[in-house]
DNA sequence: GTCTGGCAGTCAAGGTTACCGAGTGCCAGC
DNA sequence: GCTGGCACTCGGTAACCTTGACTGCCAGAC
């Protein structure tokens, strides 16, 4: 598409713009070891770049600034991420050797490191909607005259729990009664094994246990719609730029969850890895690129990390940080150092 | 301490610079009804204001700003919290109208309530350290041959969950034995009733058995040593302000949890409502203001909402908004529409 | 054909100056 | 003790100029 010629121009352009957020003059770039041409040269390709789109002037006597189709050269022709720098990955290791404990909590601070990593926003999407376990234990709790509660262990070590309205006229050993029976139905198969236990006799423990099978296999109100997302850094996002309105509209998209959400998956379902500009939908981060990639729990996709950056981001060390989180918190997440905490029908191995 | 005349114009001054961040003239406050002087005299009032340390001027050709002191005097002589206008009195209806479900979504949300009523930044503290509950139901659950998990249902709801690391040799039959006798152990009295279940004469079950109460006795991992927090509208306090190296800065304590935790908890323990400027000891946060409530639950002091907004706040409508949304908040979680998630042993009554 | 040096043109940024107006402080008089 | 008046102070804005960093283009060299 370009000459190499052209596309080394364009690369030193990005590569400077990235770095001084300044437009890009022809003589920085001909001075540049490499390209032994004169900026008169340089100048003439240049031309020719902002005529195909790639770059831009700002105004008639000004240098120039790559556009998003720029950077999307740019980034395509990334002869991979960089290698991470000595206290980055160490900071990696350090954070996922002491990496156990509760998921939402490991999930948070995961934004946090790749926020620390790449100096830009980060945002974690939690694993949403895992395929359910067997079930190891089943068990109903009268808590009050009027309310149990259904609790379910899962082999992966989640623990579900549904509250269930009780008739009046139950007694403790109805309830006691329902509960071995449904733990009889459900244990050593997954929570929505359809069909029902086989009658007791009593309609109500029959209607008991139904009620008790029917809130276990719905899943977790309030939850379930929406897979949570953590977002870390917004301070260090809010150095990348200097409009205020910028900053202000930046942040309101990330404090909304399920814009992040859709923004992410997105992206990702498009199958790439770095959106620029507006390759995204969002105009409100006309300004702004996001890397992103998934991460994977036992085999099977589970959620997304990501950056949130300026489109003139360092696109390498962002694309790396990605990378490497993403594998590091696969394995954790995989290998059981970290815990689901609850109501999550976790596909997740034992713990 | 001062008389009324000056408070007078104190009053208007912190009003005026309220609403349009400029420093305020004398014949601004004299042309005000109720104030009849001329400005001439108004300067002689200010200039003793200013003497006093109640105001201050940016320089010798400008009007007056107020100090912290002259916010302290302001906020000290308010009659009260404004009332609540009738859009945002709706808007805490609707929401705790179909406040159900979690509490950490709960809390989350009403930190962005508390924001989209106020226009700062919302900061909400969850209840820490909850007093155990009964325990209705205790259960090992052997997940594979070198791990069982403890899981405790109390009377609250709540659900306490922990691994329990199991011994090469433990069969079946043990863990089930070592899960009824913990039962008799536990059940009806609280997780972390002292003294030992009678042996069993099985010393692997007796062992079994320790360790399951043990660790059902500490508290999570992890999740103990600290109350989350949720912070909403980040992006609205970000509009308060102009300077984008002040937004930076608040920013970063927002979201250092524990140093946001602390700042709430040192103003409420002072015994303040506002803790305006430096009263607060964050040098960093010199240019805000916090406006905080404690809520109950079930008549106990549990958690805290505040509002962290530029010293020039709106220090009635923030106060109205925090007391109304604490008030509610203990109501809702009070009256068990609101259900704990997880491992809190929770002091709530039941769901 | 391609590259280069040179030259004229353009435009943003920065510095200077002047001016305006919003405010104050002070004082004399009521 | 209050007020009107007056001189003074400064920040902000606009106009202006200069500077310098670019570019575009062209004619000549390779």
């Amino acid at each position: 598409m370009l000459d190499d010629r052209k596309a080394a121009i364009l690369r030193a352009v990005v590569e400077c713009h990235i770095r001084t957020a300044q437009p890009v003059s022809s003589s920085y770039v001909a001075q540049l070891p490499g390209l032994s041409v004169s900026p008169a040269t340089v100048r003439n390709e240049m031309a020719v770049l902002e005529q195909e789109g790639f770059l831009f002037q700002p105004h008639s006597s000004a240098g120039r600034v790559p556009t998003d189709k720029g950077y999307r050269y740019f980034v395509d022709s990334l002869s991979g991420p960089a290698p991470l720098g000595p206290e980055q990955a160490e900071l990696v290791r350090m954070f996922f050797n002491r990496t156990h404990g509760e998921l939402e909590r490991t999930l948070a601070e995961t934004s946090s490191l790749l926020s620390h990593l790449t100096d830009y926003a980060a945002v974690v999407v939690a694993p949403s909607a895992p395929e359910p376990g067997r079930v190891r234990s089943v068990q109903l709790v009268a808590l009050s005259p009027r309310l149990a509660l259904a609790v379910a262990v899962l082999a992966n070590g989640a623990v579900e729990r549904r509250a269930v309205e009780l008739p009046n006229d139950v007694a403790e050993a109805q309830v006691e009664m329902a509960s071995s029976l449904t733990a009889a139905f459900l244990v050593g198969s997954s929570l929505d094994r359809p069909g029902q236990p086989a009658p007791s006799g009593d309609p109500a423990v029959d209607s008991l246990m139904a009620a008790a099978l029917g809130s276990l296999r719905l899943p977790e109100p309030g939850t379930g719609a929406q897979a949570p997302v953590y977002v870390g850094g917004a301070a260090r996002m809010a150095a990348a730029f200097d409009a205020v309105s910028t900053i202000r509209t930046v942040l309101g998209i990330l404090e909304q969850q399920f814009v992040l959400v859709s923004l992410l998956k997105d992206v990702l379902d498009r199958g790439l890895t770095v959106a620029i500009g507006t390759e995204h939908g969002l105009v409100q981060l006309a300004e702004c690129s996001v890397v992103v990639a998934p991460y994977e729990v036992d085999g099977q996709q589970a959620g997304t990390v990501g950056v949130l950056g300026p489109t003139r981001m360092h696109y390498d060390q962002a694309l790396a940080a990605v990378a490497v989180v993403s594998k590091k918190l696969s394995k954790a997440l995989s290998d059981g150092e970290v815990r689901r905490q609850h109501s999550d029908r976790g596909q997740r191995s034992a713990v």
